[in-house]
DNA sequence: GGTAAAATCAGTATAAATACCGACAGGATT
DNA sequence: AATCCTGTCGGTATTTATACTGATTTTACC
């Protein structure tokens, strides 16, 4: 994939510019690797790679930016342009963020709170084909693989619906207001409720706001 | 307070060492400061400067860390060591937070999503005896000072109780087992939770936990 | 020593959420 | 054809939270 004498070319993307600068010094002094772009956000990541394909060959981008997700713009990367290895940072360890970055088909996934060590070994791995995961990480993977289609589920899939619901109740949304909202009746809304708070092994609606936001599921 | 010959030396505290690993790699091209100590949260920190006080002359910190936080060392600090300067980074912009940074003396007040050229403004700025803060802030310093004492605050001023019952709300209690946790009945509770609702302006309990997030009364 | 804010508690009433029960239609899967 | 999941509703009952009004004590401050 690369040699000596041409670099692996890199785009940021993360809505913090101290972490992209962050980045860019610790990688000035390699020489395996060049930061030739960065973004702020996942819709600015997007035109720049549709805007010159070749230029990156691994996006490094957070999880959660402002106007596209870093799952959402890995996956319309890894649709468009399969050669582009993908390279989470992120602040969180949750199972169901890491679930949703690998179902994105992420090539490494490494927690901010690790070192430059660490950023340098994910960035040669995944340049050479291979793939990267923060050590952190591992045993929720672990954890999920074995526990896909059990129930139990700490982690919990939720329904399109189920999510639709629970982003209207970290609203403030009553559910009333909920039920109007999308047209259907509160006693739906209710259980609707009901699956959340089992899934999300939540004892009320505060368990439900703060899983939301584990998990990403709500906007901030 | 540094000439060309003496470095101005820095303390770095955060609980992301991507970010710690930034910042070092950024100032290495730097002859006017250098890095001579990290933490990963508020007590390691407070450990090392109360361990060797006069290798720190500027305290780069978080806001929210683990054990202690960003303020919290601020005020520690300042209290024993007034000739060490303080310069939060900080992934808020909200205003309960930046006046809870001013409050506690903060030097500086930098936000995380700014770039290496502010960050050695502020450094040049703070070691020479000045203050600080992001752009982006300064309209919140203004506003809170000019509305401090209408009852109007947006930002709203928790008291001590109040801050305790809204950490344990957004823990999942219930007004019952708060009243329990307190040693108060739950009438009590009940009265501290409407004064909440009325200060933070939210229309239920999910209104409460977005408001403790934003403004950092919570520990999560 | 007066004033203001904070913290404490009570009563009453309504609104909202939660816990159960049960049901049925549609779609996908096996 | 049978099964599972999702989404859709209804009833009932209980628990929690919210909205009022009003009151006392303590604490802090001027």
């Amino acid at each position: 994939m690369s040699d000596l004498q041409t670099p692996v070319s890199l785009l940021i993307a993360d809505d913090h510019q101290m972490i992209i600068d962050g980045i860019k010094s610790m990688l000035s002094g390699e020489r395996h690797f060049v930061v030739n772009g960065e973004a702020n956000n996942g819709e600015d990541a997007w035109s720049r790679i549709a805007a010159d394909p070749g230029r990156c060959q691994v996006l490094l981008t957070d999880i959660s930016m402002p106007l596209m997700s870093g799952t959402e713009l890995c996956r319309k990367v890894k649709e468009q342009y399969p050669h582009i290895k993908v390279l989470f940072l992120s602040m969180y360890n949750s199972t169901a963020v890491v679930k949703e970055a690998v179902l994105a088909e992420a090539d490494g996934y490494i927690l901010k709170n690790t070192g430059k060590d660490e950023l340098l070994s994910a960035l040669h791995r995944i340049s050479q084909d291979g793939t990267y995961f923060s050590q952190e990480i591992v045993p929720l993977l672990y954890r999920q693989y074995h526990k896909e289609q059990q129930q139990s589920a700490e982690t919990a899939q939720l329904s399109a619906r189920e999510k639709e619901v629970l982003a209207l109740i970290v609203k403030e949304c009553t559910s009333e207001e909920i039920a109007q909202k999308l047209f259907i009746s509160k006693k739906t809304v209710d259980t609707h409720r009901a699956h959340l708070l089992e899934k999300s092994k939540a004892r009320s609606t505060v368990g439900l706001v703060r899983f939301a936001i584990k998990n990403g599921l709500a906007e901030w």
